[in-house]
Order: structure tokens, then sequence, then C-alpha cells
DNA sequence: AGCATGATACATACCGTTCTGTTTCCTATA
DNA sequence: TATAGGAAACAGAACGGTATGTATCATGCT
């Protein structure tokens, strides 16, 4: 198992924690987090959570004070790393903001292609949790709110006068394109994605 | 509520269950889809089902085998009536299968708008259980290819040529916007995703 | 009479959470 | 350097609640 690997790795860092200090609640977090992506968060007990983590029960609610606690950082961590890790690719797409725009869903359909894809964490934490409640859907807000900034950044480059409605139309194609690519198990959707990406960006073009 | 009272006018209607036999299937299946949905499947328990319909335990265990017969049962009622709704809302539409294209989002913008809108139930259902379970994907998946084909029908009369790709680019508008509208709880979404749907086929009719 | 349904108690298992007790290991002081 | 203190983590039992599913018995309609 990777998890095992990483966690004696964790030893050998360098950072604050040197000798394995807080690396129990890295690992909860790893295996949480790999856990509730996969299964579902309702579907995972705190058990599986501290079988796969290799830790004591104390060692999670001291870390985290309830499951609820542990589910709010999963997904912070989950969606910083995955915002992270996509505008980087985004960034070192070729071309302009206009090209990177449409090759941004080659980069989402790596994301697709890989074998640990299970959807985006937040809209499967929303679908799974009371429609009512406004804390859920609070956190899945702040984290595609975060999405589009970026996008609207590119977007203010390619076309300024258009910038916002651009922005929320390829916003709704990314997140078409996740669901689709969940229930179809596709990552090859995310050229139809492109492609309307490309129309919808050209026909920005002749309206200027 | 609604519910009692759908439940009370079975008992008039002609159909073959002309005197309340097979009316409590009825009753749960209406209050399962409701829980369901609002709430989640696996946030919802067979009590709290049966307290809804008003039905004992072992009439939902004689009807429907399980909770997982259930869930399957409601899936299939919810999926076949929320289509009959929206093709024939779609065939309402004015002007010719281009223009359906495009208003079709007007359409989802009054299902958005809803007091009990809850997303849709299959991508919520595929969210909330093992990503590798084959049988809700596969469920899920024969939803999708019903409106898919309806899509697909309409693109046939606007686009023969480029039918297959535009009608994909559509879906994948279509299933933005519903995840888009259960975070954001914002009707309004839809107007971006029906604009997005007009540059797509604008766009369409300048490579013709 | 016969069947669908209702009410209720029950079996069994798992849930999240707390508790008791032990082991490990870093750090500070003698 | 040796030792004592203390924080962190581990192990696992126990608790109250709730999950799905079953068994028993009463009731009412046709």
């Amino acid at each position: 198992m990777s998890l095992s690997q990483n966690a004696l790795a964790e030893n050998s860092g360098v950072t604050s924690q040197a000798s394995g200090r807080g690396a129990a609640r890295e690992r909860l977090l790893l295996a949480a987090s790999d856990l509730f992506c996969k299964q579902g968060i309702n579907a995972t007990g705190v058990d599986a959570v501290i079988a796969a983590a290799g830790t004591a029960k104390t060692t999670l609610y001291k870390a985290f004070g309830s499951k609820e606690g542990l589910v709010e950082a999963v997904l912070e961590r989950e969606g910083e790393s995955w915002r992270k890790w996509f505008v980087e690719e985004v960034d070192a797409l070729p071309g302009n903001p206009s090209d990177k725009l449409v090759h941004l869903f080659d980069v989402l359909k790596k994301w697709f292609a890989e074998e640990h894809f299970y959807g985006c964490p937040f809209i499967n934490a929303v679908a799974e949790h009371d429609k009512d409640d406004d804390r859920m859907r609070a956190i899945a807000l702040r984290h595609k709110t975060v999405v589009l900034d970026k996008i609207r950044e590119l977007a203010r480059e390619a076309r300024p006068e258009d910038a916002e409605g651009l922005t929320h139309e390829l916003a709704l194609l990314i997140d078409g394109a996740i669901v689709a690519a969940l229930i179809t198990r596709d990552p090859n959707i995310a050229d139809h994605a492109r492609n309307a990406a490309a129309r919808i960006l050209n026909n920005y073009d002749l309206d200027g």
C-alpha cells in the first residue's frame, strides 16, 4: 500500500514534525481522503478510517474532535491540493489565455483517466448530505469560487468585454465533464467539453 | 402535505387497484422518493420511510424485498416521471429543433426553481455509493442515455452532420447546470447554460 | 375464508463516541 | 550521561443509538 510507505517517509522529512509527531494526523487525513472519496462519506465508518490509517481511535478524536471535523479537514486538504495541481497544470499550458481556456479540458482529461478518480469530492459531498444543509453547500461553494476565479482571470485576458459570461459558461462545462466522467468512466468525455469550449470562444470572437 | 393528499386521491382512481389494494406500495414509493432525494439515500433509514408513508415495515419488505429494492424502484419511477415531464416540456417549446435545443435550458430553469429541487437523483446516487459499484452507475447511465437520445433526436433534425458532437456537448451543459444549480441554489445559472448552447449551435452553423 | 395491511417486538450488526490503560519517545534536568 | 516527566499515540472494551431485516399477531376489506 502506498499509504504505509507514505507514513514511513514522513519520519525522514525535514519538516517541523521531524520525528513522527503529528504523523498520525497526516495518516488519518490521507486514509480518510481516499475512503471518503471512493466509498462516500456516510458509507465510511471511523473504524475503517483508523484501520486504514493505522492509528488509534483516540488519535482521531484528539486531532479532529468528531467525524464531521475530520470530514471538513479532508475536504479542505483535498480541495487545496487539487486546486494547486489544476492551476499549475493550466499555467504550464502553452499558448495564449484563449488557448489555455480550451486546453484546460485536456488537464481535466488527465484527472479523469487517473485510477483513483472518484469525481469531485465537493459535488459528491453535497449530493449525499441533506439538500437543505447550508454548511456543506457553503464548503463546496468556496471551492468552486476559487476555481471560478482562476477561469475568470484567464477569461479577462482573453476577452475582457465578455469575461463574466465566458467564465460561467466554461465553468458549467467543467462541472458537466466531471459528473459525466464519473458516471461513464470515460475520460474521452473531456474531448467533447474541449470542443464545446472552443466553439463558445470562437463565437465570442465573432461578437467582438 | 401533498403526500397524504396524493395517497387519498389514490383510492378514487380508476386504475387496477380500485379499492386501496396496492396503495401502500404507492405511498412508500412517494415517501421514499422525497426522503431519498432530499436527505440522501444512505442518510435515510427505512423507519423514516415507513413513518412518512404511514405503512408497516412488513409492507415495505413484502413489496420491495429490501431497502436496495426500494431504492431501485424509486429511481426507476423518479427517472421515468422526470423524463416524461422533460420531454413533454421540450416538445411543447416553440420554434424549430435548433430553438428547442437552446430553450430546453429554460425548461431546466423551471425545474431548478422548484421548491423541492434536490438535483438529479441519479447523479446524487452515484456520488454517495462506492465509485466502483457498477450497478448504480449502470442505472444512472440508463437514465442519461434516454435523455441523450432525446437530445440526439433534436440534434439530428437541427444539424444532421454534426449531431453526435452537438448532442454530447449540450448534454455536458445540462449536467453542469444541474450540479451548479444544486450547489448555488440559483436557477439563473440556467441562463448561462442557455447562452452557451446558443453559442455552440451558432458555431456549428458557421462550420456547415 | 383469504389476503393485504397494520402494529409491535425482536435479532443482529454497525454507527459515532468515550473510556481505561499501556507503550513509545522526546526533552529537561541532575 | 542517566534518569524522570510528560505528551502523543496505540489498543481495545464499552455505551447508547440506530441500521436493516424478521417474526408474531391483530384487523379490515372482498
